[in-house]
DNA sequence: CACCAGGCAAGTA
DNA sequence: TACTTGCATGGT
């Protein structure tokens, strides 16, 4: 298995080259866009990253502030905005009330008991939970999403019912923890999926045919 | 027009 | 426990 996902990865990597996420400034804002990116395409993020920069308010302590309404205003273009509203409430709550606001205290915690924090907090499922501590807070663990299924599933390499927890340690019991290779991976995963792996799909070009062989 | 996007929680049976 | 449904904008 080590052999076939490193394969993997590099044909992923020799077609698409460095994707180099997140593409967001600091921790705070990949956070924020975390959340924001749920079941979301990435451009309307941005644009509800983009409001949210305007007005000066892409901090903890304003975000901690703003009444609910209007921060699901704000963040409309990024879709489910009342939902997401909710959701960065709850996380920036959390980190506001328990850590003082201090980000970097937050994410200094050792890996098992960020990770386990940030699901015990409303609208923080796995991939997003995965997602902060990976490209955040920079710590190695594999972002497992629906591209991830799809394509390990049309290449034969899982059963249907795998559940998420499963799929990940498949990754992580075979690769380094590196944080370079896992943001790397992950990210290619997704560009792959979004040009090949689509319900329809439009495999002739892929990079992955004739995966796995080796 | 249908379909999709870097999910998650809550409701139902 | 195992499905199903609500959430919603914007691009192709």
């Amino acid at each position: 298995m080590k052999d076939k996902l490193i394969d993997m990865y590099k044909r992923m990597f020799s077609f698409f080259g460095p994707q180099r996420w997140w593409p967001a400034e600091d921790p705070f804002e990949i956070m924020v866009g975390a959340v924001l990116t749920q079941n979301t395409n990435w451009k309307n993020v941005e644009k509800a990253i983009r409001n949210l920069k305007e007005r000066g308010i892409l901090d903890i302590k304003n975000l901690y502030h703003i009444p609910e309404k209007e921060l699901s205003y704000i963040i409309r273009p990024a879709g489910y905005y009342n939902i997401k509203a909710r959701r960065l409430k709850a996380l920036v709550s959390h980190i506001y009330e328990i850590y003082g606001g201090d980000i970097s205290r937050f994410f200094s915690l050792d890996l098992p008991s960020l990770r386990s924090e940030l699901l015990s907090i409303k609208g923080i499922g796995p991939e997003t939970a995965d997602s902060i501590i990976l490209y955040a807070a920079q710590k190695p663990i594999f972002v497992v999403d629906a591209y991830t299924y799809r394509i390990m599933k049309r290449h034969g390499m899982i059963y249907d019912e795998i559940s998420y927890d499963e799929l990940q340690e498949m990754f992580m019991k075979n690769l380094p923890a590196d944080v370079k290779l896992f943001n790397e991976f992950h990210a290619l995963i997704v560009e792959t999926g979004k040009q090949f792996c689509k319900k329809r799909p439009v495999c002739e070009k892929c990079p992955l045919n004739g995966w796995p062989k080796a």
